[in-house]
DNA sequence: TGTCAGGGTGTTCGCGGTAACAAAGGCGTA
DNA sequence: TACGCCTTTGTTACCGCGAACACCCTGACA
């Protein structure tokens, strides 16, 4: 089985140890088209002796066709993505397609770059994060003349297709079940990251509905880099230090939130009577807490799945090329950090 | 700049645009060869105008090189991996390699799918976790004739390079320390995973210390699927319920003894001199929690770091091809909740 | 026995680039 | 002015495979 150094192994190679001619190899290894049992068995033999492993650049480039879907995102360090990312291969693993993944780490620039190298080589269809790229970026996604499928957003103008949710409303939505449930004096804590748009938007679409009821937010901070949960215990200490009169804090993830959560109650803070909470993402890591921290769903796994879903029917069938726009709703989880009225 | 969707863009394209042959072109945009500044600014003007983005799959057709590597470890879920593709990014940035993920979900035969698929792309090299691999999976690297690192673990035999810890050796320095300070009665709670090789080795060091000290272990449990926090907490209680007199509890990871951890807190247990309690992975996460946990680094971002040096050395080189052996040595740390004496 | 259909196999060509070499022009120098 | 050298540009021949088509052979049927 092992290589005399010689050239790297070719169909000839195959064809030759068989006997037959390189386009019966390439047939019977693509299960295309008919072959003999007979010559079909001797091929495969003499295959898999010689430890053949097909070239995907010279099929790709003889058959025009790559089956691989690129899937540009900001990170895979918090829980977020390697939830879509999740969805995303459940689906695609039920075809050819195969998902490659590129990180931006949030910066433009970088998205670009990533956008152009995962280009260069072809996919069949693009998945990529937010709605907000460099023209460049929206050139070049128009111009390679395959699906698109911006995810978890949907507060913008999409290029072709998109799968996500309103961070806007999810904002909102949670200012008004904080103030339905009676709590006044509201603090926020964030990430410091002017590129992460959803976080953006949350936090206005929060801030907005505070104003329409009246309430002015009383307290909030941003933090970057670290460990979230330990800075939402630090960013949680600070701010009751600052603003004691505090009633309710909402963060902008339930990692800090967790980190909150668990400083007020070695603390021996009545949670939720004397001090409500609340994050953002339901992540599976908070089943282990000892409140259920109140959140919000962001749909992760089924965004992942419907992009995937797209892309995977545009591939098969490239004449139905209509954008589709999918609204998914987030839901409000209470847990034990908020309390009903 | 939007295509009227004729055929895509190709070298000629760019060259009739920009009036000089496709090679001018294909050298401008490699930054390959000599090219008068005139020419060079009319080829990237034009292919910049027309929305130009090379093709990556002819290029390596013909050249022979393609700038991939394949990364391929069983999972982005748990902390460990992703911290691995963090040191393997930060190096590999600096050159003109770019990793590529296939996750195995710790099943051999996906394994050799993932495999197969990656190496039938021709990458530069592999990075692959783990020294246990099915046989035609080991053919097939060897047949590569490409570099190959196995990664996180030392014990066994490598095809080729390898760069990673003794599990067996952390296990047994864990039980070490354990005994040292005294305690006796100790528990271990790990996942379930048989193929987990890792994992398995490190408990089978653990438990050959534990003998050779004349310690049996007094009660154990395995866990596999859901919240990894939660899990910890509900086999701790299940465990003490079961075995109260335990006085130490080993965990095989930093997630379950997390949960472990708070739900002994809640009890109001006299962490360590009560109880002892260790992980395994030194995970950011635990920064946050109410007392810092005692684990061992596996050297994760160290491991990643040093694959993708060999990696990229032989790239560069290609004729310095001898096998590379790195053993990395854990820090243990005791944190808070193994006594000291 | 000749014809036709269709499964099984081989041949030709080109996918979009790049390596290697060839050619064209500009320049200094003998 | 002729020569050679260097810089810049073009030409040719693939890279390894798959689409399209040509071909051969066998068997059913008239």
């Amino acid at each position: 089985m092992t290589q005399h150094d010689r050239h790297p192994l070719t169909l000839r190679d195959v064809s030759e140890a068989a006997g037959v001619s390189e386009m019966t190899v390439s047939r019977v290894l693509r299960n295309k088209g008919d072959v003999s049992e007979g010559t079909r068995q001797r091929v495969l033999e003499a295959a898999k002796r010689l430890g053949y492993v097909p070239n995907k650049i010279a099929g790709a480039l003889a058959s025009q066709r790559v089956n691989l879907v690129a899937v540009i995102i900001p990170s895979m360090s918090n829980m977020v993505f390697p939830e879509v990312m999740t969805g995303i291969s459940r689906v695609l693993e039920e075809t050819e397609l195969q998902p490659v993944v590129g990180l931006t780490g949030y910066r433009p620039e970088k998205e670009e770059k990533v956008l152009y190298e995962m280009l260069s080589w072809r996919p069949s269809g693009v998945i990529i994060a937010g709605l907000e790229h460099s023209d460049a970026s929206r050139a070049m996604l128009r111009a390679s003349g395959i699906p698109v499928v911006e995810i978890m957003d949907v507060d913008g103008t999409p290029i072709d297709s998109v799968v996500g949710i309103s961070h806007r409303r999810a904002g909102q939505q949670m200012a008004q079940a904080i103030i339905k449930a009676g709590y006044r004096r509201i603090g926020f804590m964030g990430t410091k990251m002017p590129l992460d748009h959803r976080a953006r938007k949350r936090f206005e679409g929060f801030t907005e509905a505070l104003a329409k009821a009246g309430i002015e937010m009383a307290d909030h901070e941003f933090y970057s880099g670290g460990s979230a949960l330990l800075k939402g215990r630090e960013m949680t200490a600070e701010m009751l230090r600052r603003t004691p009169d505090l009633d309710f804090l909402y963060y902008s993830n339930d990692m800090i939130g967790a980190g909150g959560l668990l400083y007020l109650l070695e603390q021996g803070i009545d949670i939720p009577n004397d001090m409500g909470l609340a994050g953002f993402n339901g992540v599976e890591l908070l089943e282990g807490l000892p409140r259920a921290l109140a959140t919000m769903d962001a749909c992760r796994l089924e965004i992942g799945r419907r992009a995937a879903e797209i892309i995977a029917a545009r591939a098969s069938n490239p004449e139905d090329s209509a954008p589709v726009r999918i609204t998914l709703e987030p839901t409000l989880s209470l847990g034990d950090t908020l309390r009903r009225r």
